[in-house]
DNA sequence: CTGCTAATGCGACACTTGTCGATTATTTGG
DNA sequence: CCAAATAATCGACAAGTGTCGCATTAGCAG
């Protein structure tokens, strides 16, 4: 796999911090006028005032800044609500509902939402929680913590992505219960005997 | 949703039948030898020996094909199973069966698997499949059978992906069967009062 | 303050992409 | 069997992609 792996990314430099920011900015910025396919990286850079090999610095291609952005709003999106893993059942609604709201905040106008490079980059993130979260419980013998946290973050996902892809779709609270009662029994079917 | 839309695609030419089935023997033949980005709609033209202007004939893009060509040969590998929707227990587990064989079916050789735009490509059959078997049921008032499938399949694949990635997996048959006990219970959820 | 290192800017490159109009070949219906 | 319809070929185009080498600049350590 290789997504997430941006470890070997960790830089003081404030050079590099602000050409990507701006890059993101930029991408943001140019998401809110226009598809994800008709944006080209010379387009990113010139809004970020940046040259466009400074961008191939960073990303290899604009899905890698896209994959890159999403994360890290997630994650910012989810810290500000402050997700406590001590009451499980709050957090697995909280994450559905992270979920949703990223959906609609990120794709405002169009159905930017085809992409699954966009979708996608938000899986892991979710994974990482539920495999943290499941880290602090014992689970049945038999079960993997990773295939159940998986299993779960692509239910959410999917589940999260039908509904935003509906029209008159019902708000995101109310969903986010329905995924819950979902995908609970996924999580439960690991629990100890 | 641009995905799966391929029905006004019914052509009895054989001039097209022929283009299309070259086409995708030449990617599936590619795909043996290099990553799925790294071929160029150039090259899939020439091994199949026809123009490049040709293939744009069929498909808007190369990931068009790989869409077009994952989902006939996932529907000929469950159709070979014959999954019969009047017993669903057994239908949900040919499902989940029928995913983690594609899987190690299509993705041979490479780590071809991280590409998202492969593997999405199965997940709206498989939704479509539980579509249809859920048609055949009453469920409870509050419940939608298009949420309830796009969360099945998203949560089947995200564990089938999960499977394969890990090495010295267990069979892909007790595999299926960790798959069904895990997400019977979001069909179950909906079974009427 | 002064180097050294590394990030950025710049221009160029070979290549790919998606599209177009014009021409040739094939299928199908009458 | 012929003629209209349509698919395939070909060459060309503007635009985008990813990568270079090299010059310039900004940051950081001594």
């Amino acid at each position: 796999m290789a997504q997430v792996v941006q470890s070997a990314t960790e830089t003081t430099d404030p050079r590099v911090l602000r050409s990507r920011r701006m890059l993101m900015d930029s991408l943001l910025a140019l998401l809110r006028k226009k598809e994800f396919e008709d944006i080209s990286v010379q387009e990113i850079a010139d809004e970020a005032t940046l040259n466009r090999a400074t961008f191939y610095l960073h990303y290899p291609d604009k899905s890698a800044l896209l994959q890159a952005m999403t994360d890290l709003r997630f994650r910012e999106l989810i810290e500000r609500r402050g997700i406590s893993f001590s009451d499980c059942d709050g957090a697995l609604r909280a994450i559905a509902l992270g979920v949703c709201d990223y959906l609609t905040e990120t794709t405002g106008c169009p159905s930017q939402l085809a992409k699954m490079s966009l979708e996608g980059s938000i899986i892991p993130v979710v994974e990482g929680m539920f495999l943290e979260g499941l880290s602090h419980h014992a689970i049945a013998p038999g079960a993997d913590p990773a295939m159940l946290a998986a299993t779960a973050a692509w239910a959410i996902f999917g589940a999260a992505r039908r509904w935003f892809q509906t029209r008159d779709r019902i708000p995101a609270e109310q969903m986010a219960a329905k995924i819950e009662a979902m995908v609970k029994p996924i999580l439960l079917s690991a629990a100890p005997a």
